[in-house]
DNA sequence: CTGAAAGCGCTAACAG
DNA sequence: CTGTTAGCGCTTTCAG
């Protein structure tokens, strides 16, 4: 390896001017720094970052937590986050938490003994001891997706009430009169929030908010399959909106079962727009967050974070846009 | 923060005692480990990795470039990757490459300025000059997923050739004796090696290898689906191999169009198994690539070289396996 | 078994 | 504008 030392002999100057030229301090004469150039040129000199880490107090790499980079929706926002710390110079360690709060402890640690300058959560629905303490280190942290109540940090998500919101709003525009709700547990809050969007449209259009046709407690294909199967025959909505693209899949598949045509005889909206909705058959209309987009925000966030101390934490809501494809038409359609 | 000397100065010793007990260096009195463990619990000290690594030359941490982690085929991979490295303590920074070798020429370097103990490549179709300079300099480094000719590194993949060959076979023993194959590129070696799986299963059967039947160079979903609308109608297979699930389901998707159904009417058989499989309207059958399993190895591969340089090469082979869903039946069926 | 001392490769005052 | 000198926080001889 060769050293900041290696170059200052080579370059007849001493290791102090090299670093100057190194890390671009201005007043270094012209003459000087060509000559400190050329050796490094020469002697294909690179710094070592973690030399530098050790006096600089910053590494340029960031910590990543997400429950499962296999789920399409954080493998989007990871790319979302790499992409822009990349174009600042930055790198990211991803760390799968499986909602483990244990796992992200040790992570959190482990990330700060190797002192990452920031970290991004997109794991957390509750406040934890791990984010009121990094807070209280005022270490830069940022949310992503999943708004924690009680803690000021920034935090960046996607509309959620909003999304449901025009999607529901949609349906009825198509002339749906009868629309099932099909979603998450309500311990996460943007089920909730999707939840109070489809209402608010329904009581718009003064339409009745039934028990009957709001589903929840939902997590996976199967089991939006199963339920499906047991609330349609007698709830026999015209649409169900499912609140993500998976449950929407379940949906679908199980009123194929009861020899249904989607759209002409259920349309069903998802919500996400992953690569799934436009997999699926038929490819579905879903309420589309801008996961990237996300991801982006929340890196961007967390550099300015780590650049500028003290600025005030943000809540940064992104909107969501509603993607038509096949799986909605009119109602009769 | 707190540093090796305030534990010192706390447990009344050096701090050349200290580092011994954070290491477990054998020979410490027991006494005196019990002395300093307590003064780290108490001045809840964690050590300072970079500082650390900085001396003992290695950081535990790893870089994994792929080309895009939004492709789930790759963020599988990667979970597998991680969740090992995890297991043994490392940490992995993750590079979207998009398969451009400035991009990764540029990470490879600030990685290495970084420390990081190896790299995997989940990337490179040909030998690279990245490749051969960290192969030069005995940096430990494995392939993944594609095998690259002309240098000896490791290399852990899928066996394509057997896995097609299974497929096909299974698809001839269903009665099909008119079989299309549909791949992607031919300078990819994986698909050449898929589509000489398909031959050799046609031949051993005694079926002719038809030039019609045989399409490549798609890329995308896109692709299948204009490719089978135009190749379909003079040709017209009993069944239809696709080199990977994307292709696939437009296989399936034009299929549908021309009012046939799948798999009454034809069979499609899918490579990769990747979650679209299970997605996808039929589900799909598809050859399953053990995507976790190869994340997992590359990464033990990886941790041993880095471990124990002097190890030789290897290529290890990974069995597939037929995964068998809806979207086969028997000819005629 | 333990401590002193020398560095890992770099940055950051402080003189000059 | 440039060099000297302290470290950053830790590991590792080398004595003892």
């Amino acid at each position: 390896m060769t050293t900041i030392y290696d170059v200052a002999k080579a370059a007849g100057v001493s290791i102090a001017t090299v670093s100057r030229v190194i890390n671009g301090y201005p007043f270094v004469a012209e003459k000087t720094r060509e000559k400190v150039l050329q050796a490094m040129q020469e002697l294909n000199y690179a710094p070592n970052l973690l030399a530098a880490a050790l006096m600089k107090k910053n590494t340029y790499t960031v910590g990543l937590l997400i429950p499962d980079i296999s789920n399409p929706f954080f493998a989007e926002i990871t790319r979302g986050a790499e992409d822009t710390a990349n174009k600042f110079g930055f790198n990211i360690i991803i760390c799968n938490t499986d909602n483990d709060p244990e796992k992200e402890t040790k992570y959190v640690n482990l990330l700060l003994q190797k002192s990452v300058d920031g970290l991004i959560f997109a794991t957390s629905e509750i406040v934890n001891q791990n984010i009121l303490m990094l807070k209280e280190k005022q270490f830069p942290i940022v949310l992503i997706a999943r708004e924690v109540e009680g803690v000021e940090v920034d935090v960046v998500l996607a509309n959620n009430f909003q999304g449901a919101y025009e999607g529901v709003k949609y349906l009825i525009s198509l002339g749906h009169r009868t629309i099932a709700f099909v979603g998450e547990p309500l311990n996460i809050k943007s089920t909730r929030e999707r939840q109070a969007g489809y209402e608010k449209a329904l009581q718009e259009a003064g339409l009745p908010v039934d028990e009957g046709l709001i589903i929840t407690g939902l997590k996976t294909l199967e089991d939006a399959f199963k339920a499906t199967k047991a609330f349609y025959p007698q709830a026999r909505p015209s649409a169900i909106f499912a609140a993500n693209d998976v449950l929407a899949i379940g949906v679908i598949r199980a009123l194929k079962e009861f020899g249904l045509s989607i759209p002409q005889d259920v349309s069903v909206l998802g919500f996400d727009d992953t690569i799934f909705a436009a997999i699926a058959e038929p490819p579905l209309t879903s309420v589309a967050q801008p996961m990237r987009q996300m991801g982006k925000m929340a890196m961007t966030r967390l550099i300015n974070r780590i650049q500028n101390k003290e600025e005030k934490e943000r809540k940064i809501v992104l909107p969501t846009k509603l993607v038509i494809r096949s799986s909605t038409n009119f109602y009769g359609g």
